[in-house]
DNA sequence: TTTTTTTACGCAATCGTTCCCGATAACGAT
DNA sequence: ATCGTTATCGGGAACGATTGCGTAAAAAAA
């Protein structure tokens, strides 16, 4: 009987309980608000605001007082939609409690800070689902260009390739794909490999394991074919059956280290190349009561800050990883800026550090 | 001369710079292109996608398998424009190199990526100015709620006050503050404390030395708490030369400990309240060449994942904190969607566990 | 004094989306 | 024949900020 269609709208505003109206959203001044109290147009409180010089001298004074008086932000939201960009830079990492990836992280946000940037942190938990998603999220968020370092698996780049192609700046760091052409930021892994072994068969080790991340991974590649160079020089026969690939399950390093120790003759060194890898490794071994570096040498590929107090105090092959998350960031800046848009992609190598101490 | 008003714009088209096209901005199918590509409103196309009754079927299925065959996807930005909110939440930790708080986040996002939130992530770095500048950032962001462990430096909450007085929906983890009323989600501190130092007293130490972190933090005052309770049930006499406050300066640390080390008698156990005083004390005393647990026990308040791995293996309270960080979270969304909104704000409490290994 | 220039501001479009109103039929009921 | 319903859809105003263009008045040049 007369009642309009839109009932149950109306209703549904005279039913808006009380809360909504007090928890739904923070109100903040706007250019409008300025601009009705003082008088004048948004156009020409949005000019005074960045100093524009067609506004007279006395409006402006006006105008920034009364704005700094009410704390007046500009909306970055507004911005955003408007300009197509966020002043926010994209991580995304496989986690974030590996020490790599957060020292990493530090080092992206003192160069983004200082740019001005801010950074939004992303993991993806080694997976290549969540990896997309939050692609596609930063996409959408309009980030001003992307640092990654990709899941474990990862294989296919459409979702990067599609940002990329269409203008999106991607700097990879330490996980990188050949199948994108952009700035790469890494470790010298094979380098730091190929001390890590050579400081093993100087040490007198002559059957040494490698355990490893997965096969298809660039630092796998990396690290393992310094690996293979240092055995080469010392004419140490390659043995495949002392390289082992793990996943990121504990079992199936559990299972891979049994089978290390099973061969005959045993293996006299482990060489792990992974945060993770290493300390799981070194778990197990201490489990079965393997005797460190007696009975077999131990050298890690890893960023934890207290190798010097595991017992025993552990050998690692150290990567900057500060330094590389800094690095990474300029270059990504410098692709945001357009400051160097001729010059080819690089690949930048940093050197690593091997901190030998007891467990080799 | 007849010159339409949009001149400039048109022009503006044909004299974009190809690299600006290229590099400036990632192409997105908007609403208004399917509206135009069917001749429909956008009205009709927003309605459409969103699968409003009023919208024929047919017509429905025209623009939904449109949309899908180009891929459409919301502009996230323009909603938080319009409707003031983001369904993302913000997370504020002094440092994610640290298992406590990555854990806690990790917690968080389980929890968050099931409600189909986003998570932004900040550092304050322990900085006090880095916390309000996140906090601001993340209000202007329009974030749906925040989960705040606070700085070290943090005392005045005027940051946080504001955007909760206008309704923002705050919770606390970790590090919490009186001041503001709210939900709040810790480890039972006094409890792992307490424990703790009574294990330290069962295993026949006398003289235990508390190192704990800034003063005036809750959790500090909780830890401390717990440590004063369990001497005083075993009739320990309280001595204020035991208790050290550190901030988060290394040599800060060094002097303290040399002061207790200067004791006469010398305290027979440490027992340190914090992730990092427990390593870098450790560091400290084996430098010293202290022997432990021989001459000093030694108990830890910490998260790190390799514990047992530590020579000698540490004793350690352990927090629940991805629990922590998952409490948290839901209570957040209790708030963001005003489930329980008349119930009083909560102070949950999770068990704390002591590890108990060859350190003490 | 007349013309030109400068100064200082407002108008309106735009970014992508939603949603309040209308508008227009078709249809059945009076 | 008139009217109210219902089903479908479009117009246009928001959200907050920027910016090209137009233009009045004031200042400068002629």
């Amino acid at each position: 009987m007369g009642i309009p269609a839109n009932r149950d709208r109306s209703q549904d505003a005279l039913l808006t309980p009380y809360s909504l109206k007090l928890f739904s959203q923070v109100q903040t001044v706007t250019i409008k608000d300025i601009a009705k109290a003082l008088n004048l147009s948004t156009s020409t409180v949005s000019r005074a605001l960045r100093g524009s010089h067609e506004i007279n001298t006395e409006t402006k004074r006006l105008v920034l007082e009364y704005a700094e008086k009410l704390n007046y932000k500009p909306n970055p939201i507004a911005l955003s939609l408007k300009e197509n960009r966020s002043r926010a830079i994209g991580v995304i990492v496989p986690e974030i409690a590996n020490n790599f990836f957060s020292q990493a992280i530090n080092g992206i946000e003192a160069i983004a800070y200082n740019r001005g940037y801010h950074v939004m942190i992303f993991q993806s938990q080694e997976s290549y689902e969540r990896e997309v998603v939050n692609v596609q999220h930063m996409v959408a968020r309009k980030v001003d260009g992307i640092l990654i370092s990709l899941s474990g698996y990862t294989t296919d780049m459409s979702h990067l390739q599609e940002p990329h192609n269409n203008g999106m700046p991607i700097v990879f760091f330490d996980r990188f794909s050949e199948q994108i052409d952009t700035h790469t930021v890494i470790a010298d892994n094979f380098d730091g490999a190929f001390q890590a072994t050579e400081h093993l068969i100087l040490s007198g080790r002559k059957r040494i394991a490698l355990l490893t991340s997965l096969e298809w991974l660039s630092i796998t590649q990396e690290r393992m074919a310094g690996y293979k160079a240092a055995l080469k020089k010392y004419n140490i026969p390659l043995e495949d059956s002392l390289i082992r690939h793990c996943g990121f399950a504990n079992e199936e390093l559990l299972e891979n280290v049994d089978r290390l120790l099973a061969l005959s003759p045993a293996p006299d060194a482990f060489f792990t190349t992974s945060d993770r890898l290493a300390l799981s490794c070194l778990t197990i071994l201490k489990d079965k009561k393997v005797k460190i570096p007696e009975e077999l040498s131990f050298v890690g590929f890893t960023n934890v800050k207290i190798a010097h107090l595991i017992d025993p105090p552990l050998t690692t092959v150290v990567q900057p990883a500060f330094e590389i998350g800094q690095t990474a960031a300029e270059l990504l800046f410098d692709l945001i800026e357009e400051k160097k848009k001729n010059l080819p992609f690089q690949k930048v190598k940093l050197a690593t550090t091997l901190e030998v101490r007891n467990s080799s």
